[in-house]
DNA sequence: ATACTAATGAAACAAATGTACCCTAGTCAA
DNA sequence: TTGACTAGGGTACATTTGTTTCATTAGTAT
């Protein structure tokens, strides 16, 4: 006889109850909380699994959900599933192909074009990408990072933030990682002290920034070996690098899109940790130590 | 004992299931033929139902059902509703050309599945994220950074670069948009100043930072709109927030992957472009003043 | 400490589920 | 006709399911 506020029809639907889950959550009971949790996560589980089986998957007893259920107004596990049954019979969550799925999306007033159109730029702007590159070049300049003294990455505007990211990522696992320009630096400033033992990660896209493009300049005449990333093959970053990749960021806006170059430099750096551990079994261990230091694996917030 | 052609292994996945079905179709007695039409019609139906709930709503007796399992290979039901079950749970969507690109790309040497893993995670993260969006919801996301004073966008870690590559594309056109922490601040610290006027967008992924979810607290107590960007609707930056958007950022790696919440931060960007320029025929123009001044329409370096 | 309450776990129950078994009706061949 | 055979229906059974009930634990105020 816990039911608080919410009433919660039967008639309701799953984006009803995971809402209402949703605001109860930080008022449930760590327990609830934890069933909560899950169902939140993976909302389409619910549908198709037997009290048992959600419990054993969110490590909870059976109890739990039908407490969860009850505590959001409904009579039991069951009513709190019909809603996720139903909306799969009617084939709502499943999308039989991305062209109707794009399609489906994005109708409701003026910025429906919009919405659809940034998605799909950002899912062809992937594909195209990786498509035009070539996995052995991949691994040729993931082990020429490996074997370096040190990696710097270059970016500046939009780019300066995407060296950093990749920058951040890398030195949690690796020495010597670092993004340039510094703050109150210039690139070529930053470049100082790099030499043949060092790899330099250069990226513009157009409008080639003269910072850049004369960085990668200076870097080859210093004998730095030279990863370019850029938004076409002809872009001087690329024409002077070692390892040129070239990334595919149009969108409809006046903006160039980052997803992809975020993309290549996570896929860049995985080749990277593979070439560094090429025990397939210390890589997994280390896989699982390295989440669990991150909290990955951590229960609640 | 009436098993034909096909064996139809336990690890068989819907696809393949209805192939085979459609196959037998002809050759099946008419009992079963009706259940497996209504197989074929309603797919999700099976992953959901018990066989006596399919079996009334094809019109047959359960046992059909049983004999049409088997028919094609299955031991029983259970086995024949599993592969539709688990593809439910996976929230499987399905691309048959991507399926088939993936799986010609990466096929040299031991990294090839490496590559493969990464591209069709970067994908699958932005259709999942996506597909999990309420467009009206980054609509009205997009207004209340409008409408707002100063927009601080929030991260730390990775997402620190995040956020400042979304506050730095968005300044290039509008006023007031800043990173934080600024560097040698807390959060916190930054966002002394900010009060109702102003938006706060927060970012953090398991393991969520303190510092973010404390930052969100004090903010929605100092009256800030707050715009959660996080991995899991549980996350407590989403269930606090005005506005919470739930990105997929899984990789077969150890770092959780930025593309989603790159794509979702430019999708908010363009959306915030639009409502701030409601006139279209202005916002064209616009347009391509700002790609003349970013110089994406000349040529060459 | 004590009593009291809320939260959780364990066990038991009736209802449902998947399946095995048997029966009927119809067909075809001898 | 008979017998063999098949498709399909009916029923019984062990298992699993959702639920209830009760015991145990943890936390809190007295």
């Amino acid at each position: 006889m816990n039911s608080i506020s919410v009433p919660m029809s039967d008639g309701a639907d799953s984006i009803q109850v995971l809402t209402s889950l949703s605001e109860e959550l930080p008022q449930l009971t760590p327990e609830l909380r934890k069933a909560a949790s899950y169902v939140l996560e993976n909302p389409n589980d619910v549908g198709v699994s037997s009290i048992r089986e959600i419990a054993d998957a969110a490590d909870v007893k059976p109890n739990t959900f039908v407490r969860l259920a009850r505590s959001i107004g409904f009579d039991g596990y069951e009513g709190f599933r019909s809603p996720f049954r139903e909306e799969i019979r009617k084939g709502v969550v499943n999308f039989p192909d991305r062209a109707r799925w794009l399609q489906s999306i994005g109708r409701s007033g003026k910025l429906g074009g919009l919405y659809r159109n940034m998605v799909s730029a950002a899912i062809t702007n992937i594909e195209e990408t990786f498509a035009g590159i070539d996995e052995r070049q991949l691994m040729m300049a993931a082990k020429t990072i490996w074997k370096s003294r040190q990696t710097l990455t270059l970016g500046v505007g939009v780019n300066s933030s995407n060296a950093q990211n990749f920058s951040y990522l890398a030195s949690t696992g690796m020495k010597h990682f670092h993004a340039i320009p510094r703050s109150g630096s210039t690139p070529i400033d930053d470049l100082a002290w790099a030499d043949k033992r060092d790899v330099l990660i250069a990226i513009t896209c157009k409008p080639y920034r003269s910072e850049v493009v004369e960085a990668v300049r200076v870097a080859k005449e210093q004998g730095v070996k030279v990863i370019g990333i850029s938004d076409s093959a002809a872009s001087p970053i690329i024409v002077e690098a070692d390892h040129g990749f070239v990334v595919s960021a149009d969108t409809p806006q006046f903006f160039p899109s980052s997803v992809s170059t975020i993309a290549l430099l996570e896929t860049l750096l995985s080749f990277v940790i593979a070439v560094a551990t090429p025990n397939v079994v210390s890589r997994v261990e280390e896989f699982h130590d390295r989440r669990h230091q991150l909290g990955i694996y951590e229960e609640e917030c």
